[in-house]
DNA sequence: CTCGTTCTGTACTGATCGATACGCAAGTAT
DNA sequence: ATACTTGCGTATCGATCAGTACAGAACGAG
Protein backbone atom coordinates (compact mmCIF):
# COMPACT_ATOMS: atom_id res chain seq x y z
CA UNK A 1 0.00 0.00 0.00
CA UNK A 2 1.48 3.51 -0.84
CA UNK A 3 0.16 6.65 0.37
CA UNK A 4 2.38 9.28 -1.40
CA UNK A 5 2.44 10.45 -4.98
CA UNK A 6 5.64 9.04 -6.50
CA UNK A 7 6.33 11.84 -8.77
CA UNK A 8 4.62 11.74 -12.37
CA UNK A 9 3.83 8.32 -11.58
CA UNK A 10 -0.32 9.69 -11.13
CA UNK A 11 -2.99 7.30 -10.62
CA UNK A 12 -6.64 8.14 -10.45
CA UNK A 13 -8.20 11.66 -10.74
CA UNK A 14 -5.93 14.22 -11.19
CA UNK A 15 -6.38 17.00 -8.27
CA UNK A 16 -8.44 20.03 -9.88
CA UNK A 17 -6.29 22.91 -8.14
CA UNK A 18 -2.91 24.03 -7.69
CA UNK A 19 -1.97 22.88 -3.92
CA UNK A 20 0.74 25.44 -3.53
CA UNK A 21 -1.60 28.31 -4.90
CA UNK A 22 -4.00 27.04 -2.52
CA UNK A 23 -1.56 26.71 0.68
CA UNK A 24 -0.05 30.69 -0.01
CA UNK A 25 -3.95 31.83 0.12
CA UNK A 26 -4.50 29.64 3.41
CA UNK A 27 -1.29 31.26 4.48
CA UNK A 28 -2.63 35.10 3.97
CA UNK A 29 -6.01 33.99 5.98
CA UNK A 30 -4.16 32.91 8.87
CA UNK A 31 -1.98 35.65 8.52
CA UNK A 32 -5.18 38.49 8.53
CA UNK A 33 -6.97 36.41 11.32
CA UNK A 34 -5.06 34.36 12.96
CA UNK A 35 -5.32 30.48 13.81
CA UNK A 36 -8.49 30.57 15.89
CA UNK A 37 -10.09 33.24 13.93
CA UNK A 38 -9.61 31.47 10.68
CA UNK A 39 -12.59 28.78 10.34
CA UNK A 40 -12.37 26.10 7.97
CA UNK A 41 -15.04 27.85 5.37
CA UNK A 42 -13.10 31.06 5.70
CA UNK A 43 -9.81 28.86 4.34
CA UNK A 44 -11.40 26.77 2.08
CA UNK A 45 -13.51 29.76 0.73
CA UNK A 46 -10.13 31.53 -0.32
CA UNK A 47 -8.36 28.48 -1.02
CA UNK A 48 -10.98 27.75 -3.79
CA UNK A 49 -11.65 24.27 -2.83
CA UNK A 50 -14.09 22.62 -0.46
CA UNK A 51 -13.52 21.10 2.94
CA UNK A 52 -13.02 17.62 1.84
CA UNK A 53 -10.17 18.66 -0.51
CA UNK A 54 -8.19 20.36 2.05
CA UNK A 55 -8.57 17.29 4.36
CA UNK A 56 -7.42 14.94 1.61
CA UNK A 57 -4.73 17.82 0.49
CA UNK A 58 -3.38 18.70 4.09
CA UNK A 59 -4.75 16.78 7.02
CA UNK A 60 -6.58 18.73 9.22
CA UNK A 61 -6.69 23.07 10.21
CA UNK A 62 -3.40 22.37 12.40
CA UNK A 63 -1.62 20.51 9.79
CA UNK A 64 -2.60 23.25 7.27
CA UNK A 65 -1.06 25.91 9.76
CA UNK A 66 2.07 24.23 10.10
CA UNK A 67 2.57 23.51 6.29
CA UNK A 68 1.61 27.62 5.91
CA UNK A 69 3.73 28.47 8.67
CA UNK A 70 6.58 26.56 6.31
CA UNK A 71 5.89 28.60 3.38
CA UNK A 72 6.27 31.41 5.30
CA UNK A 73 9.18 30.86 6.90
CA UNK A 74 10.24 30.20 3.13
CA UNK A 75 8.46 33.26 1.54
CA UNK A 76 8.01 36.08 3.39
CA UNK A 77 10.28 35.43 6.36
CA UNK A 78 12.56 34.60 4.20
CA UNK A 79 15.30 37.93 4.78
CA UNK A 80 15.84 36.12 8.17
CA UNK A 81 17.81 33.53 6.28
CA UNK A 82 19.35 35.71 3.85
CA UNK A 83 20.41 38.58 6.83
CA UNK A 84 22.28 35.59 8.47
CA UNK A 85 24.43 35.19 4.82
CA UNK A 86 25.50 38.83 5.75
CA UNK A 87 29.22 38.89 6.12
CA UNK A 88 29.50 41.15 9.18
CA UNK A 89 27.40 40.88 12.56
CA UNK A 90 26.27 44.79 11.97
CA UNK A 91 24.96 44.05 8.33
CA UNK A 92 23.31 40.83 9.39
CA UNK A 93 21.71 42.53 12.32
CA UNK A 94 20.63 45.66 9.84
CA UNK A 95 19.29 43.31 7.32
CA UNK A 96 17.37 41.33 9.54
CA UNK A 97 15.57 44.60 11.14
CA UNK A 98 15.37 46.19 7.77
CA UNK A 99 13.71 43.13 6.32
CA UNK A 100 11.23 42.74 9.50
CA UNK A 101 9.84 46.18 8.76
CA UNK A 102 9.53 45.84 5.00
CA UNK A 103 8.20 42.07 5.55
CA UNK A 104 5.42 43.21 8.02
CA UNK A 105 4.22 46.36 6.08
CA UNK A 106 3.75 45.17 2.51
CA UNK A 107 0.96 47.09 1.19
CA UNK A 108 -0.20 43.90 -0.78
CA UNK A 109 -0.03 41.17 2.39
CA UNK A 110 -1.49 41.31 5.68
CA UNK A 111 -0.40 43.56 8.12
CA UNK A 112 2.16 42.54 11.04
CA UNK A 113 4.17 38.91 11.27
CA UNK A 114 2.30 35.65 11.09
CA UNK A 115 4.53 34.40 13.33
CA UNK A 116 3.69 36.84 16.08
CA UNK A 117 0.43 37.20 15.23
CA UNK A 118 -1.45 33.85 14.64
CA UNK A 119 -1.20 32.41 17.88
CA UNK A 120 0.15 34.40 20.14
CA UNK A 121 -2.51 32.94 23.18
CA UNK A 122 -4.81 30.89 22.33
CA UNK A 123 -7.48 28.51 24.34
CA UNK A 124 -7.32 24.44 24.51
CA UNK A 125 -7.92 23.74 20.61
CA UNK A 126 -5.64 26.32 19.68
CA UNK A 127 -2.29 25.29 22.02
CA UNK A 128 -0.84 23.84 20.02
CA UNK A 129 -0.63 25.93 16.80
CA UNK A 130 0.72 28.64 19.32
CA UNK A 131 3.49 26.09 20.65
CA UNK A 132 4.13 25.62 17.12
CA UNK A 133 5.14 29.67 16.66
CA UNK A 134 6.65 29.48 20.29
CA UNK A 135 9.29 27.44 18.82
CA UNK A 136 9.57 29.03 15.67
CA UNK A 137 10.43 32.22 17.11
CA UNK A 138 12.70 30.85 19.71
CA UNK A 139 14.46 28.96 16.80
CA UNK A 140 15.38 32.06 15.01
CA UNK A 141 16.90 34.03 18.09
CA UNK A 142 18.56 30.62 18.19
CA UNK A 143 19.84 30.98 14.38
CA UNK A 144 20.69 34.96 15.50
CA UNK A 145 22.59 33.95 18.22
CA UNK A 146 24.67 31.26 16.48
CA UNK A 147 25.25 33.62 13.83
CA UNK A 148 26.64 36.07 16.64
CA UNK A 149 28.82 33.66 18.12
CA UNK A 150 30.31 33.21 14.89
CA UNK A 151 30.99 37.18 14.75
CA UNK A 152 32.48 36.82 17.54
CA UNK A 153 34.74 34.48 16.14
CA UNK A 154 35.60 36.12 13.22
CA UNK A 155 35.97 39.06 15.31
CA UNK A 156 33.64 41.20 14.01
CA UNK A 157 32.08 41.69 17.39
CA UNK A 158 34.37 42.38 20.35
CA UNK A 159 35.44 39.46 22.48
CA UNK A 160 33.38 40.97 25.42
CA UNK A 161 30.12 40.90 23.66
CA UNK A 162 26.97 38.10 24.79
CA UNK A 163 25.64 36.61 21.37
CA UNK A 164 22.34 35.41 23.28
CA UNK A 165 21.50 38.91 24.33
CA UNK A 166 22.04 40.23 21.14
CA UNK A 167 20.25 37.78 19.45
CA UNK A 168 17.37 38.13 21.68
CA UNK A 169 17.59 42.07 21.76
CA UNK A 170 17.33 41.78 17.80
CA UNK A 171 14.34 39.14 17.80
CA UNK A 172 12.30 41.41 20.35
CA UNK A 173 12.87 44.31 18.42
CA UNK A 174 11.38 42.52 15.74
CA UNK A 175 8.46 41.04 16.98
CA UNK A 176 7.90 44.77 18.40
CA UNK A 177 8.08 45.82 14.97
CA UNK A 178 5.46 43.36 14.03
CA UNK A 179 2.94 44.25 16.97
CA UNK A 180 3.41 48.07 15.51
CA UNK A 181 2.66 46.63 12.16
CA UNK A 182 -0.40 45.39 13.31
CA UNK A 183 -1.48 48.07 14.96
CA UNK A 184 -1.41 50.20 12.03
CA UNK A 185 2.14 51.42 11.88
CA UNK A 186 3.50 52.41 8.69
CA UNK A 187 7.24 51.91 6.89
CA UNK A 188 7.97 55.30 7.12
CA UNK A 189 6.97 55.45 10.88
CA UNK A 190 8.65 52.05 11.46
CA UNK A 191 12.20 52.25 9.59
CA UNK A 192 13.49 54.83 11.97
CA UNK A 193 12.44 52.76 15.03
CA UNK A 194 14.61 49.69 13.04
CA UNK A 195 17.33 52.50 12.67
CA UNK A 196 17.38 53.53 16.47
CA UNK A 197 17.73 49.98 17.50
CA UNK A 198 20.57 49.15 15.48
CA UNK A 199 22.34 53.00 16.84
CA UNK A 200 24.49 51.09 19.47
CA UNK A 201 25.35 48.01 17.91
CA UNK A 202 28.85 46.94 19.22
CA UNK A 203 31.34 48.20 16.97
CA UNK A 204 33.88 45.67 15.27
CA UNK B 1 -37.44 53.71 35.88
CA UNK B 2 -34.18 53.44 37.14
CA UNK B 3 -31.32 51.36 35.60
CA UNK B 4 -28.33 51.88 37.45
CA UNK B 5 -27.48 51.52 41.30
CA UNK B 6 -27.52 54.39 43.19
CA UNK B 7 -25.03 53.79 45.97
CA UNK B 8 -25.76 52.21 49.00
CA UNK B 9 -29.89 52.20 48.13
CA UNK B 10 -30.02 48.51 47.08
CA UNK B 11 -33.40 47.27 45.70
CA UNK B 12 -34.19 43.66 45.04
CA UNK B 13 -32.10 40.50 45.00
CA UNK B 14 -28.69 41.72 46.29
CA UNK B 15 -25.88 40.17 43.73
CA UNK B 16 -24.30 36.93 45.06
CA UNK B 17 -20.44 37.69 44.02
CA UNK B 18 -17.90 40.49 43.81
CA UNK B 19 -17.84 42.01 40.88
CA UNK B 20 -14.68 43.04 40.61
CA UNK B 21 -13.35 39.66 41.79
CA UNK B 22 -14.79 38.56 39.24
CA UNK B 23 -13.51 40.59 36.88
CA UNK B 24 -10.05 40.13 37.48
CA UNK B 25 -10.80 36.32 36.98
CA UNK B 26 -12.46 37.06 33.24
CA UNK B 27 -9.47 39.10 32.69
CA UNK B 28 -6.82 36.67 33.60
CA UNK B 29 -8.60 34.25 31.31
CA UNK B 30 -8.77 36.81 28.24
CA UNK B 31 -4.82 37.38 29.36
CA UNK B 32 -3.72 33.56 28.82
CA UNK B 33 -5.86 32.33 26.10
CA UNK B 34 -6.79 35.57 24.39
CA UNK B 35 -10.54 36.73 23.19
CA UNK B 36 -11.28 34.32 21.13
CA UNK B 37 -9.53 31.28 22.54
CA UNK B 38 -11.58 32.74 25.98
CA UNK B 39 -15.21 30.90 25.91
CA UNK B 40 -18.12 32.10 27.89
CA UNK B 41 -17.98 28.84 29.55
CA UNK B 42 -13.64 29.36 30.77
CA UNK B 43 -14.81 32.82 31.80
CA UNK B 44 -17.78 31.99 33.85
CA UNK B 45 -16.16 28.67 35.51
CA UNK B 46 -13.36 31.15 36.48
CA UNK B 47 -15.47 33.89 37.48
CA UNK B 48 -17.64 31.53 39.31
CA UNK B 49 -21.11 32.46 38.19
CA UNK B 50 -23.41 31.69 35.43
CA UNK B 51 -23.76 32.93 32.05
CA UNK B 52 -26.93 34.81 33.40
CA UNK B 53 -25.23 36.47 35.93
CA UNK B 54 -22.27 37.59 33.51
CA UNK B 55 -24.62 38.62 31.06
CA UNK B 56 -26.69 40.63 33.83
CA UNK B 57 -23.43 42.21 35.33
CA UNK B 58 -21.17 42.92 32.03
CA UNK B 59 -23.75 43.27 28.69
CA UNK B 60 -21.91 40.39 27.05
CA UNK B 61 -18.71 39.27 25.79
CA UNK B 62 -17.09 42.14 24.45
CA UNK B 63 -17.97 44.05 26.82
CA UNK B 64 -16.55 42.21 29.32
CA UNK B 65 -13.16 42.47 27.42
CA UNK B 66 -13.53 45.88 27.35
CA UNK B 67 -13.80 46.49 31.13
CA UNK B 68 -11.27 43.75 31.42
CA UNK B 69 -8.69 45.97 29.44
CA UNK B 70 -9.71 48.60 31.53
CA UNK B 71 -9.00 47.04 34.39
CA UNK B 72 -5.40 45.70 33.01
CA UNK B 73 -4.83 48.98 32.50
CA UNK B 74 -5.18 50.41 35.81
CA UNK B 75 -4.06 47.11 37.73
CA UNK B 76 -0.82 45.49 36.26
CA UNK B 77 -0.33 47.98 33.22
CA UNK B 78 -0.30 51.00 35.81
CA UNK B 79 3.34 51.02 35.47
CA UNK B 80 2.70 52.88 32.00
CA UNK B 81 1.46 55.92 33.81
CA UNK B 82 3.69 56.02 36.81
CA UNK B 83 6.76 56.01 33.96
CA UNK B 84 5.37 59.30 32.21
CA UNK B 85 5.35 60.80 36.05
CA UNK B 86 9.40 60.72 36.13
CA UNK B 87 11.14 63.49 36.59
CA UNK B 88 13.19 62.80 33.06
CA UNK B 89 12.46 61.84 29.87
CA UNK B 90 15.46 58.67 30.50
CA UNK B 91 13.77 58.06 33.92
CA UNK B 92 10.51 57.64 32.21
CA UNK B 93 11.94 55.40 29.48
CA UNK B 94 13.68 53.23 31.94
CA UNK B 95 10.69 53.08 34.12
CA UNK B 96 8.58 52.10 31.35
CA UNK B 97 10.99 49.23 29.93
CA UNK B 98 11.56 47.96 32.84
CA UNK B 99 7.88 47.78 33.98
CA UNK B 100 6.64 46.08 31.08
CA UNK B 101 9.62 43.44 31.49
CA UNK B 102 8.21 43.07 34.99
CA UNK B 103 4.02 42.98 34.32
CA UNK B 104 5.20 40.55 31.36
CA UNK B 105 6.93 38.11 33.80
CA UNK B 106 5.04 37.85 37.18
CA UNK B 107 5.24 34.22 38.39
CA UNK B 108 1.63 34.39 40.04
CA UNK B 109 0.27 35.95 36.24
CA UNK B 110 0.12 34.74 32.83
CA UNK B 111 3.08 35.97 30.98
CA UNK B 112 3.14 38.43 28.37
CA UNK B 113 0.74 41.25 27.68
CA UNK B 114 -2.96 41.13 27.51
CA UNK B 115 -2.71 44.47 25.69
CA UNK B 116 -0.72 42.64 22.69
CA UNK B 117 -1.50 38.80 22.79
CA UNK B 118 -5.06 39.05 23.42
CA UNK B 119 -6.57 40.03 20.27
CA UNK B 120 -3.62 40.61 17.64
CA UNK B 121 -5.33 39.07 14.46
CA UNK B 122 -8.80 37.98 14.83
CA UNK B 123 -11.33 36.68 12.59
CA UNK B 124 -15.08 38.90 12.12
CA UNK B 125 -16.83 38.53 15.94
CA UNK B 126 -13.45 39.27 17.53
CA UNK B 127 -12.56 42.48 15.39
CA UNK B 128 -13.86 44.64 17.77
CA UNK B 129 -11.62 43.18 20.50
CA UNK B 130 -8.72 43.89 18.41
CA UNK B 131 -9.45 47.32 17.28
CA UNK B 132 -9.98 48.05 20.71
CA UNK B 133 -6.59 47.11 21.21
CA UNK B 134 -4.90 48.32 18.36
CA UNK B 135 -6.33 51.94 19.76
CA UNK B 136 -5.18 50.59 23.22
CA UNK B 137 -1.61 50.41 22.11
CA UNK B 138 -1.76 53.46 20.02
CA UNK B 139 -3.01 55.42 23.13
CA UNK B 140 -0.24 54.34 24.84
CA UNK B 141 2.19 55.78 22.01
CA UNK B 142 0.58 59.20 22.68
CA UNK B 143 1.31 59.38 25.93
CA UNK B 144 4.73 58.74 25.54
CA UNK B 145 5.06 60.98 22.61
CA UNK B 146 3.17 63.72 25.23
CA UNK B 147 5.96 63.27 27.90
CA UNK B 148 8.66 63.46 25.40
CA UNK B 149 7.50 66.68 23.56
CA UNK B 150 7.41 67.83 27.06
CA UNK B 151 11.04 66.71 28.07
CA UNK B 152 12.22 68.40 25.01
CA UNK B 153 10.54 71.81 26.13
CA UNK B 154 12.18 70.86 29.73
CA UNK B 155 15.68 70.77 28.28
CA UNK B 156 15.65 67.05 28.98
CA UNK B 157 15.59 65.60 25.87
CA UNK B 158 18.17 67.53 23.32
CA UNK B 159 15.94 69.94 20.89
CA UNK B 160 16.79 67.57 17.60
CA UNK B 161 15.36 64.77 19.26
CA UNK B 162 12.29 63.50 17.65
CA UNK B 163 9.61 62.46 19.88
CA UNK B 164 7.81 60.55 18.08
CA UNK B 165 9.72 58.35 17.30
CA UNK B 166 11.27 57.61 20.64
CA UNK B 167 7.77 56.83 21.86
CA UNK B 168 7.42 54.58 18.76
CA UNK B 169 11.18 53.03 19.46
CA UNK B 170 9.90 52.49 23.50
CA UNK B 171 6.26 50.93 22.50
CA UNK B 172 8.03 48.70 19.91
CA UNK B 173 11.04 47.37 22.37
CA UNK B 174 7.97 46.81 24.94
CA UNK B 175 6.01 45.14 22.75
CA UNK B 176 8.40 42.73 21.36
CA UNK B 177 9.28 42.33 25.20
CA UNK B 178 5.74 41.14 25.66
CA UNK B 179 5.96 38.96 22.92
CA UNK B 180 9.16 37.41 24.24
CA UNK B 181 7.72 36.88 27.36
CA UNK B 182 4.52 34.95 26.20
CA UNK B 183 7.29 32.94 24.23
CA UNK B 184 8.96 31.73 27.22
CA UNK B 185 11.94 34.12 27.82
CA UNK B 186 12.40 35.06 31.75
CA UNK B 187 13.06 38.28 33.27
CA UNK B 188 16.72 37.35 33.21
CA UNK B 189 16.40 37.06 29.93
CA UNK B 190 14.52 40.31 29.17
CA UNK B 191 16.10 42.72 31.54
CA UNK B 192 19.38 42.88 29.63
CA UNK B 193 17.24 43.39 26.41
CA UNK B 194 15.26 46.34 27.98
CA UNK B 195 19.16 47.73 29.32
CA UNK B 196 20.21 47.42 25.44
CA UNK B 197 16.70 49.00 24.18
CA UNK B 198 17.98 52.46 26.27
CA UNK B 199 22.13 52.60 26.14
CA UNK B 200 21.66 54.64 23.35
CA UNK B 201 18.99 57.16 25.15
CA UNK B 202 19.77 60.92 23.86
CA UNK B 203 21.71 62.63 26.76
CA UNK B 204 20.02 65.45 28.39
C1' DC C 1 -15.17 -1.58 -22.44
C1' DT C 2 -14.35 -2.63 -17.03
C1' DC C 3 -11.78 -2.23 -12.88
C1' DG C 4 -9.20 0.10 -9.39
C1' DT C 5 -7.83 4.40 -7.54
C1' DT C 6 -8.18 9.07 -6.37
C1' DC C 7 -10.49 13.52 -6.21
C1' DT C 8 -14.78 16.44 -5.71
C1' DG C 9 -19.39 18.11 -4.12
C1' DT C 10 -23.31 17.62 -1.09
C1' DA C 11 -25.02 16.91 2.95
C1' DC C 12 -24.44 15.89 7.40
C1' DT C 13 -22.30 14.71 12.19
C1' DG C 14 -21.76 15.84 17.29
C1' DA C 15 -19.78 19.47 19.80
C1' DT C 16 -19.39 24.03 21.04
C1' DC C 17 -20.17 28.89 20.21
C1' DG C 18 -22.45 33.32 22.32
C1' DA C 19 -26.72 34.60 24.04
C1' DT C 20 -31.56 34.13 26.36
C1' DA C 21 -36.42 32.67 28.16
C1' DC C 22 -38.37 31.60 32.12
C1' DG C 23 -39.33 30.43 36.77
C1' DC C 24 -37.66 30.73 41.34
C1' DA C 25 -34.95 32.99 45.17
C1' DA C 26 -33.88 36.98 47.87
C1' DG C 27 -33.98 41.23 48.90
C1' DT C 28 -36.53 46.38 49.88
C1' DA C 29 -40.73 49.24 50.14
C1' DT C 30 -45.47 50.05 51.71
C1' DA D 1 -48.27 40.40 54.60
C1' DT D 2 -48.16 41.86 49.87
C1' DA D 3 -46.18 44.06 45.93
C1' DC D 4 -42.22 45.15 43.40
C1' DT D 5 -37.58 44.66 41.89
C1' DT D 6 -33.55 42.27 40.87
C1' DG D 7 -30.23 38.26 40.87
C1' DC D 8 -29.67 33.25 40.08
C1' DG D 9 -30.04 28.47 37.90
C1' DT D 10 -31.71 25.52 34.37
C1' DA D 11 -32.53 24.43 30.12
C1' DT D 12 -32.28 25.83 25.71
C1' DC D 13 -31.87 28.72 21.43
C1' DG D 14 -30.03 29.10 16.45
C1' DA D 15 -25.50 29.55 14.50
C1' DT D 16 -21.20 27.97 13.72
C1' DC D 17 -17.30 25.01 14.75
C1' DA D 18 -13.98 21.15 12.86
C1' DG D 19 -14.41 17.05 10.68
C1' DT D 20 -16.61 13.15 7.56
C1' DA D 21 -19.77 9.58 4.99
C1' DC D 22 -21.11 8.76 0.70
C1' DA D 23 -21.89 8.86 -4.07
C1' DG D 24 -20.47 10.32 -8.41
C1' DA D 25 -16.72 12.02 -11.46
C1' DA D 26 -12.21 11.66 -13.67
C1' DC D 27 -8.28 9.57 -14.52
C1' DG D 28 -4.69 5.15 -15.82
C1' DA D 29 -4.29 0.13 -16.35
C1' DG D 30 -5.92 -4.18 -18.24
Amino acid sequence: METHRKGKTAVGRPRGFDAEEALERAMRVFWEQGYEGASLTDLTEAMGITRTSMYAAFGNKEELFRKALERYTEGPASYAARAAEEPTARDAATAFLTGSVRATTRPDSPAGCLGVQSALAAGGPGRNARDALIAWRNEGVAALRDRFVRAVDEGDLPPGADPGVLARYLMTVANGIAVQAASGATREELQPVADAALRDWPPA
